[in-house]
DNA sequence: ACCTGAACACCGTTCAAGT
DNA sequence: ACCTGAACACCGTTCAAGT
């Protein structure tokens, strides 16, 4: 109505730019895209530009380099692990495990994270709800100050460890039948090992191969830490019958 | 003397070639080179080939590609590994760390393999001597069948990751200096966290931060795992006291 | 202040051509 | 059979120039 009519037919001020203005969760939410799609080695600094339409140099003014994006992205992933079981003394081995379940869970819904994981421990705030929930769990199991503060880097290092091999496997565009016919042709080399130099190896090749596919491995290592923590306990089986003497 | 005149100078065929041929071995010992001297991120085809005096190219002939020479760096690694301590089935467990110890010593020797081995099971003749100390240790230590094999595999796994971590921090041109005002950074930020959500996080700060440097968390992983697999013996206290009934 | 194109110094791998 | 130069399709990071 009042247009002048000089006023270009775009309008002066849109609603919003053609163009989202570039920010750090965008950032992170284009690396996180390309990792759960194609895995670590594809989660490139030109890549997510390009993902973003823009190029790669634009990146630097939001974040300081690729170490730094990789921190962001272990930290996505702390904050999509869930903890919600209220926390029961009597079932505290039980809760460590759970917990540690949970943490192979979302590393798993991330593929690939686990690789930036690995040397970056994740301090953000949500994050460090873990450390507390875990420290919180061993303090309840009567394990001294020291070793669960130890216990607090064993623990994401056996869950990160794990999930890394996971994805070893499957990034080399290895089928399910390829892993299969690996699994068999190492079977089928332990046992034809010299017998007298590698005994159980040779003897023990079936249960040295079984359990690679599923979560029998990852289970058998939360028995063996949660184990070694119970016995760090001065007193690991005595209920505490009565606090006053 | 009876040498024809049209003979050229240089002899037709000089004890050795001006160059060595490439071989398997020689690409090796050059990625070994680079890999300790650089690290691993250091360890490129082209390197090695520089190193060599060739071009990268010529290097697919003796080795399928960067993924197979990884593998052959981790070999060299566990055959510089040295057990000979003969095995006492009374002392299990301190010869189980002492076997995990020797192979982080091997990796430390190596800065950088751990993180071409965190996905690669050694498999070579030598490697496997690890495998069957293990194994024997812990059949020594009444370690049922399928815990011993699934052993074999955590125990490298943490021995891997221990040495991984350590080369992530190193590798990243640190000082000492800027890896202890970091140590100290973080036990403050611990300590200044809210103390109502954070309450043993802010209690631990400084158990949280201390040990990073040394062993302290290497033999502390030792403990744990040596007394997780101690408690999976049906008997581990009883010393068998008459084999016949 | 934020963004960009272009450049720098690198990668792993392939392939036709040489010896 | 082994080796090579050159090329292909990528990297992370910097920097002067734009808006």
């Amino acid at each position: 109505m009042s247009q002048p009519p000089w006023q270009p037919i775009a309008p002066a001020k849109p609603a919003r730019p053609a163009k989202e203005p570039l920010t750090r969760d965008r950032i992170v939410d284009a690396a996180m895209r390309v990792l759960t799609q194609s895995g670590y080695e594809a989660v490139s600094m030109r890549k997510i530009a390009s993902e973003l339409g823009t190029g790669p140099a634009s990146l630097y003014a939001h974040v300081a380099n690729k170490r730094e994006l990789d921190q962001l992205l272990v930290e996505r992933t702390a904050e999509q692990m869930v903890f919600d079981d209220p926390i029961d003394p009597d079932r505290w081995q039980e809760q460590l495990k759970a917990t540690m379940r949970e943490m192979l869970r979302a590393m798993r819904a991330n593929p690939g994270v686990a690789r930036a994981a690995i040397g970056a421990v994740p301090v953000g705030e949500r994050a460090l709800r873990t450390t507390e929930r875990i420290l919180t769990l061993l303090k309840a199991g009567n394990v001294p100050d020291q070793a669960a503060a130890w216990a607090v880097d064993l623990i994401p290092l056996y869950v990160t460890a794990v999930a890394f091999e996971e994805t070893v496997q499957s990034a080399s565009d290895w089928t399910p039948e390829d892993v299969e016919r690996f699994v068999n042709n190492l079977r089928t080399y332990f046992e034809g090992l010299p017998a007298d130099r590698f005994p159980l190896t040779v003897a023990l090749a079936n249960q040295l191969t079984s359990g690679a596919d599923g979560d029998a491995r990852f289970e058998f290592g939360l028995t063996v830490i949660t184990a070694g923590l119970a016995a760090l306990a001065p007193t690991p089986l005595t209920p505490t019958p009565n606090p006053n003497p």
